[in-house]
DNA sequence: GTGAATGCAAATCATTTGCACTCTT
DNA sequence: AAGAGTGCAAATGATTTGCATTCAC
């Protein structure tokens, strides 16, 4: 696990406090949050960061392919340090977003790409359905 | 290919000129528009209607399960009347959406079920790659 | 006639932008 | 010192909401 201050500076980027806060809250979080969630999170350690500096940052992260976007249907994007393609699953009951393995996807990918005639590069598969606590609170 | 009126009505849903043209407009294309765009289609036949009644006819059509929302990741919401879960294409060159058969989701959907302990009820498959007519202009 | 649907304008929410100021390098 | 990055406030864009009017039933 490389150190968040040497991918920032591998990508030519500035080493500030906040771009230091924000991978490294991603790189050690599996619920990929939102900028809004992001900027709450951090508001306590760098209470003058706006959100806008959220947005920029991830705007940059992204672009450097150091972080993926998600978009799971909300409203808003969610943001994934593992920027392996891989799929997610999220709960419907309450909202929870986690990883699938990436392996799952190679023969997706072969089957689909055999039934169409688009060059793929790229593929975002969400799952949808009810996480292991909430099947047993929907089952009382 | 039943009536969009009778599709309506079945639902207990009151039969507007603009609940049927937008039903229909949806019905006929295969283009998964946003409600901007069905908006301005619509514009010279309905010069009246507003954005907020697409808004809310699109959200009852979606709740009737009628039409299915997309969101291939911009930002923006797109329709289609085709609500069976299937997977979609996307051109990332011209932004162009197509559908993919239905039929390519079942393996797919077996294989994740048997990797997760979520109990899943739908998905959401989004392919991004260059369609024919970009990978022609691109090898220009 | 009655309640649901429409249309307008105002409100909201996520995200973006402009710009002066402040840091990293 | 120079330029990139930050923070604030204002702007934008998509979608939602409130409410009076209109229409389908």
């Amino acid at each position: 696990m490389e150190e968040a201050a040497a991918l920032l500076k591998q990508k030519g980027l500035k080493v500030t406090p906040q771009r230091l806060a924000i991978l490294n809250l991603l790189r050690n979080t599996k619920e990929h949050p939102t900028a809004e969630t992001i900027y709450k999170k951090l508001a306590s350690d760098f209470p003058t960061m706006s959100l806008a500096t959220v947005y920029k940052t991830l705007e940059v992260l992204k672009n450097m392919g150091l972080i993926q976007e998600l978009n799971v249907g909300e409203g808003s994007f969610r943001y994934d340090a593992n920027t392996n393609s891989h799929p997610h699953v999220v709960c419907i009951s309450c909202g929870k977003v986690e990883d699938l393995d990436e392996s799952l996807l190679k023969d997706v990918l072969d089957e689909i790409s055999q039934h169409t005639d688009y060059k793929l590069v790229e593929q975002k598969l969400y799952f949808y359905g009810y996480c292991p606590a909430c099947q047993h609170k929907l089952n009382n």
